[in-house]
RNA sequence: GGCUGCGUAGCUCAGUUGGUUAGAGCACAGCAUUCAUAAUGCUGGGGUCGUUGGUUCAAGUCCAACCGCAGCUACCA
């Protein structure tokens, strides 16, 4: 028996699943259940990827701590999956005492082998948000050929790379606010001391020929080292014998893999941490990604973990992007479809069979296409599987007593069925389900032209020919028993119900070698029913009608709950100065005292204010608005007045005794 | 821009080390059939294999350039 280990890539916590995230998860947890079948021990984990500034600022933007946060999602990415089918054995967060404990292991494993060092670096840091600015956060001109509103990484326009510190005009995408160089000290893994290593390691069959191709670029080009750290504020791990520097999500990400196997062996007798993962270690290791993060996993990864002292995967599988009709999924388009949104409109299992024939191996796109997707399943699974059992049911149930015969009428087809299975279990092994699937549908062809020459429905009425009859519709449903075997791991809930119709236990992979005869069955009720292309087409106008909402926000609702008003962090502040602003004819330019700080707001009140009077009074502004960029700069909040314009503008006044920075609440 | 991979019938794909008239399923058309969730069987139409050029007795298959798609390009998770 083999003891193995799958996991997929852990999902981040920032937003709902959608069909990307499904393709990755059907493809892990088809793997998972044929191993299960073939009677291996099958161990898969998966978690929330927590940790990071987007983490910390989605929680900030929603008034709640960062652990209420990806607690919620984490418990609605579980249930998604769950209901998809997907077996994992832990579902569990990055964010975890298991995951820092590992993280702190192998950093200070890392550390004493001097596999780590600190150098210092120069980064952009917005100086209104406090904190420094990963390239996605910053915009500005390309430094090569000057194109405009370019990340801090390379050049939609030009193609140009470069390091964020040479864009022209930075501006950080958070506030708006120009960003200082500042300096910080970094923590780097050593990767160029890895380098042999790699090389061996991604020579071996543990990644395919095509993603060892891409790795040789990054091995022959020279490895770089790689930073493992960030400033606070962030939220993740903080690196040991450190006061502000946190370990980089990707540091902590795959050792979530180690940290939720870890929470399942707490909770698992016989389950040992160190019997998957020591470096000499006969279990089997292996990981299912996109190739979008392959250098992560088949890089980083196995160098952490060689230079750590754990073992490296066995294998990681790498499987190329979901395209919808030929084009990336698109919220406006409406095919950027939510695993929830599809669940309300149609079976998981549609999409667990569409996508099992897209399945390959390789690291090829697969296009989810919509028409294809109804045709599919309609043609093959209703129209040739299931089709099997619905026309021999009948026959057996009120003709036979719903007893199937006792030998096989033909051992031709038989021998076909039967025989199929070690070709289809090396195909399921590689993942090829694509192949494996054409295989088994071509089985079902096989079937029904078999009844279809044998005429059961003419020759029920000649009394010599029943012994006939009887053994074709009997044959005709171990045909189906097989291929619901076969096809199990695709769809477990299909299988189940065929269990329940043939009256056997869980089918194993074994059993579609050996026939049921001589054995009772039960009523036959409809397995599946097709797809109605009109669900699909509500999915696609729920997902766009998603966007429409999301883009309008929470604008609309008329009431608000507690705890949204205390998202809003109102504060008396002191006016400091009050000035015209040039060109401006409604705004005043005001200097604010909020406390522990001072800040710039932009307030339109010129036409019934004289700025002169209003330097010294106390007024109420919303201390956690979005910074927002006006045409004369950047406004840092926004001060509370009534009525409706003009010379009727008043603004609100605390009572004397109110201080500057007191909260309102 | 550089790198990896992909581009074969309307759709989804198969085409092994280059070798006789390029295959399958779905869709479409015709016929047959009626047991089955309008399911099944038989027959048929449909492709200058992304483009251009090259190597070769012979190229979908090898080479080059170009076009299109996806991903990466190390601080987006």
């Amino acid at each position: 028996m083999r003891r193995i280990l799958v996991t997929s890539a852990l999902p981040n916590a920032n937003g709902a699943i959608h069909l990307g995230h499904m393709l990755e998860h059907i493809q892990t947890d088809i793997w998972v259940r044929f191993q299960r079948m073939m009677g291996n021990q099958c161990i898969y984990v998966c978690a929330d990827d927590t940790h990071g500034t987007a983490t910390m600022l989605a929680a900030e933007r929603e008034g709640v701590t960062p652990e209420v946060l990806i607690e919620r999602l984490r418990a609605e990415h579980a249930e998604d999956f769950r209901r998809f089918y997907v077996s994992h054995d832990n579902y569990y967060s990055t964010h975890s005492p298991e995951n820092e404990r590992y993280n702190s292991l192998i950093y200070t494993r890392l550390a004493e082998r001097g596999y780590t060092y600190t150098a210092d670096v120069e980064q952009l840091y917005d100086p209104v948000r406090k904190l420094f600015l990963a390239d996605r956060y910053l915009k500005g001109n390309c430094p090569r050929c000057g194109a405009d509103d370019q990340y801090g990484d390379n050049c939609q326009e030009c193609g140009a790379t470069y390091d964020a510190t040479e864009l022209v005009n930075p501006r950080s995408m958070l506030s708006d606010a120009e960003p200082e160089l500042r300096n910080s000290t970094h923590y780097f893994v050593d990767l160029p001391q890895f380098a042999d290593f790699l090389k061996e390691w991604t020579a071996t069959d543990a990644v395919q020929p095509e993603v060892a191709n891409k790795l040789a670029e990054w091995l022959t080009g020279g490895l770089k080292a790689w930073d493992i750290s960030r400033d606070a504020p962030y939220f993740g791990f903080r690196i040991p014998g450190t006061e502000d520097k946190y370990f980089y999500v990707w540091m902590d990400a795959p050792v979530g893999y180690m940290a939720s196997f870890q929470h399942l062996c707490d909770r698992t007798e016989g389950l040992e941490f160190d019997d998957f993962w020591t470096p000499d270690s006969q279990a089997e290791v292996h990981h299912f990604i996109g190739k979008d993060i392959i250098n992560f996993h088949c890089l980083f990864w196995p160098a952490v973990l060689s230079g750590s002292d754990f073992r490296t995967p066995t294998k990681v599988h790498v499987h190329g992007m979901l395209t919808v009709d030929g084009k990336q999924m698109s919220k406006s388009r409406g095919t950027f479809i939510n695993a929830g949104t599809y669940l309300e409109h149609l079976d998981p299992e549609y999409l667990r069979y569409y996508l099992a024939t897209k399945f390959g191996g390789n690291t090829d796109d697969m296009d989810f296409g919509l028409d294809d997707f109804v045709q599919r399943v309609n043609a093959d699974l209703v129209g040739k599987v299931v089709n099997i059992a619905s026309r021999c049911a009948g026959f057996i149930g009120k003709n036979f007593g719903g007893r199937l015969a006792g030998e096989i009428h033909d051992a031709e087809l038989w021998g076909a069925v039967s025989s199929a299975g070690d070709e289809l279990a090396e195909l399921y092994e590689s993942g090829d389900t694509g192949r494996a699937v054409r295989r088994i549908t071509a089985l079902a062809d096989l079937g029904n032209r078999y009844i279809a020459e044998h005429e059961p429905w003419k020759h029920l009425k000649d009394p010599d020919r029943r012994d006939e009859v009887h053994g074709v519709c009997s044959l005709g449903i171990n045909v189906f028993r097989a291929l619901a075997a076969y096809l199990k791991p695709i769809l477990p809930a299909m299988a189940e119900k065929a269990e329940g119709f043939l009256r056997v236990e869980p089918l194993a992979w074994r059993d579609a070698a050996t026939p049921l005869l001589d054995h009772e069955i039960d009523r036959f009720r409809p397995l599946f029913t097709r797809i109605d292309k009109k669900a699909l087409d509500k999915v696609i106008e729920a997902t766009r009608a998603e966007a429409v909402e999301a883009s309008a926000a929470s604008r609309e609702s008329n009431t608000v709950g507690i705890d949204d008003f205390q998202t809003i962090d109102l504060r008396v502040a002191k006016v400091l100065a009050a000035n015209f602003v040039d060109g401006a004819d409604k705004l005043l330019e005001l200097n604010l005292d909020v406390g522990d700080h001072q800040r710039r707001v932009f307030a339109g009140i010129r036409g019934a204010y004289d700025p002169a009077k209003l330097v010294g009074r106390l007024v109420v502004i919303v201390a956690n608005l979005e910074p927002r960029k006006m045409r004369f700069g950047v406004s840092e909040g926004m001060v509370l007045a009534a009525g409706p314009g003009g010379r009727d503008i008043f603004l609100l006044a605390p009572d004397t005794g109110a201080e500057p920075g007191m909260q309102v609440t």
